[in-house]
Order: C-alpha cells, then structure tokens, then sequence
DNA sequence: GTCTGATAGTTCGATAATCTAACTAAATCC
DNA sequence: GGATTTAGTTAGATTATCGAACTATCAGAC
C-alpha cells in the first residue's frame, strides 16, 4: 500500500480539504445514497424506478410523458420502467378520461403505503434533528442550505 | 391535467411536509445529482466513471480491487470501467512493483487537473458560504450536518 | 523446495436499462 | 376535413452490469 503523503515528484494525490462542516455535507450526500439502495431493495426495484414511485407519490398521478420529464428519461425508457413497476404492483396505468390518448400512472395504495412507511420516519427524524436547535441556530441552517442550493446550482451552470 | 389538491375519496397523494431546512436538504441532495452529471458530461464519462475518477483523486493511487470496492461494483465491472477510462486517457494503470498479479490505477495528471478545476471552486465556493455565518452558527450548522448524517445511517439500517 | 489453497485481475456470456427511430392513435389547427 | 402535432408504445442497437471461468501469482503447510 502506498502511501498519502504530501510527497514530491509525480503530482501526488493531495486532496481538496474544508472546513467540518463542508466535509459533513459531503457525508451527508454520500449516505443519502445509501438509503436510497437500501430502499429500492427493500421494494425490489431499481434506482431508477424507485425515483419514479417517489414522484407519483411526491406529486400524485402523472402521465408517462410528464413522469418522463421529471425522470430526465425518454419516454421510451419511462414506457419500460412503468411496465417493471405494474408488473410488481407497485403502479397501475389508467385511461385519461379527457385525452383518449393518454394515459395516468398512479402508484397503487399498498405500494405507496409501503414506500411511506420507509420515508415518513426519515423525513420525520430529519425534521425532528432541528428541535435540537434554538430557533435563530434553526435559521441560520435552513439559510446555509438555500445558499448551499444556490452555489451548487451556479456551478453546475458553469460546467455544462 | 388533473388538480392536485386535498381531494376526497380514493386516498389522494398527501405528500409528507416539513420545515424549510428539512425541505431545502432535500433540494440541495437533488442539485448535487445535477452537478454530478453536468461534470460527467464535461469529462465524456458516465456516473459509475465518474465516480471512479473522483475516487482516485480524492484517495490517490488504487488497485482495481480497492476501487471496486469503494464503488461498489464487482472487480468484472470495474475493469472495463478502468479500461474505459484509460481510453480517455483519463487513468493510467502501472505494474504493482511488489506484486506481480497486482495493478495501480491512477488519474492522469491532465484530467486529475481537470476535475480538480471543476471540483476545487465548488468545494471552496461552499466552503466559503460557512462565511456568511458566525462561528456558533457554523458550529451549529456542522452539528446539524452530523446528526443528519447520524440519522440517515440508523434508517438506512433499519429498512436494509 | 514444492504442493495447496487463496488472491488479483481479466475475459466471457448473459441480462438489464437505456437510447433513437419508427409506428399507431388521437387531438388540434386552419 | 385534411395536415400537423402530441401521447404512448414498440423495435433494434448500444452500454453497463453481473456471475462464472480462467490465468498468473502469492502465501502457507509440510
């Protein structure tokens, strides 16, 4: 094993430090993934349609085309990740009543339930992290996020 | 379009609300998905590749198994990865000099640059918003990240 | 020393998820 | 009411992954 020094020569590794809480943020992130893994799992699908039972639960039924959207998918790939979903019942396709056409996806109450059983606590917990908090401390981190939001946002701008 | 609203009858969406610091994590764990594919795009790289390069930068020099490893992929697919990325030349792999089985893989100092002048302003840029607040804001903020780190790990378990 | 089992990495064949393009049906627009 | 657009699916190709088989080397038993 070689070792992390600061040595000379080659342009050795040197990685970017920060302050702790920079360095928990990251963490932060890192874990989130986790959790997601570790929830698509439990409902035996993939990431990608775990994001999507997310959004049909988030944002209650959407048509393929508008779930597509909000996936960053085709509507192609969308066709195929809703028929994974129907075929575990996770999901249901119904006719849109006004565009015949089309057609709503909405996530099945057992699914959803099920999905709500492993979120709510999370989210609930999170939320309950901030009563540790005085109100102004509570402030000043729901401010930090926003201008966190905002700096990420500027610089994946700039990159793309 | 159908109305989201807080209708009756069939058991309607109900997504979980909470407060804004709660709301705003979740806005900054999606826009770091965002900045992530913007900086494989910009490298002509996929996620799983991406991750890869960052990992080399970040711990410096390591062999396929120790990446496969830390990526969470099998040795298989991580060799084609370090072969994808070395068509790029963005990796290099070297004889392990005191194992003759082994290999070391290490980012290209061109595109280890790269990286790092994409990486480097985004780290410092959120780095540098801990500025905005006093030291027992900061302080608080950290100790917030931590236990949100905490909490994710415990529910992560749990559903696992 | 050499045989045995473990380890490092790659290759191979199969599977899964995605894309673009083509297609079908229905809506919208003069 | 015919032309264009839109919604969704289907088809074929590509890409990323996996497990299993394989090669080479190492480490330990004796």
């Amino acid at each position: 094993m070689q070792m992390r020094s600061s040595d000379a020569q080659g342009g050795p590794p040197e990685a970017p430090t920060a302050r702790p809480a920079t360095r928990s943020l990251r963490e932060v992130i890192d874990v989130t993934d986790d959790f997601s893994r570790a929830m698509a799992g439990s409902l035996s699908v993939n990431a990608t349609d775990l994001d999507a039972m997310q959004h049909l639960i988030m944002a209650g039924p959407l048509s393929p085309s508008a779930l597509a959207k909000r996936l960053g998918l085709s509507t192609a790939a969308t066709t195929t990740a809703i028929d994974r979903l129907e075929a575990l019942g996770h999901v249901h396709r119904t006719a849109n009543p006004t565009d015949r056409r089309g057609v709503i996806v909405e996530a099945s109450p057992a699914s959803r339930a099920r999905a709500m059983g492993m979120l709510m606590p999370m989210i609930g917990a999170i939320d309950t992290v901030l009563d540790e908090f005085s109100p102004a401390e509570q402030q000043a981190i729901s401010s930090y996020l926003q201008r966190v939001v905002e700096v990420y946002r500027s610089h994946a701008e700039r990159i793309s």
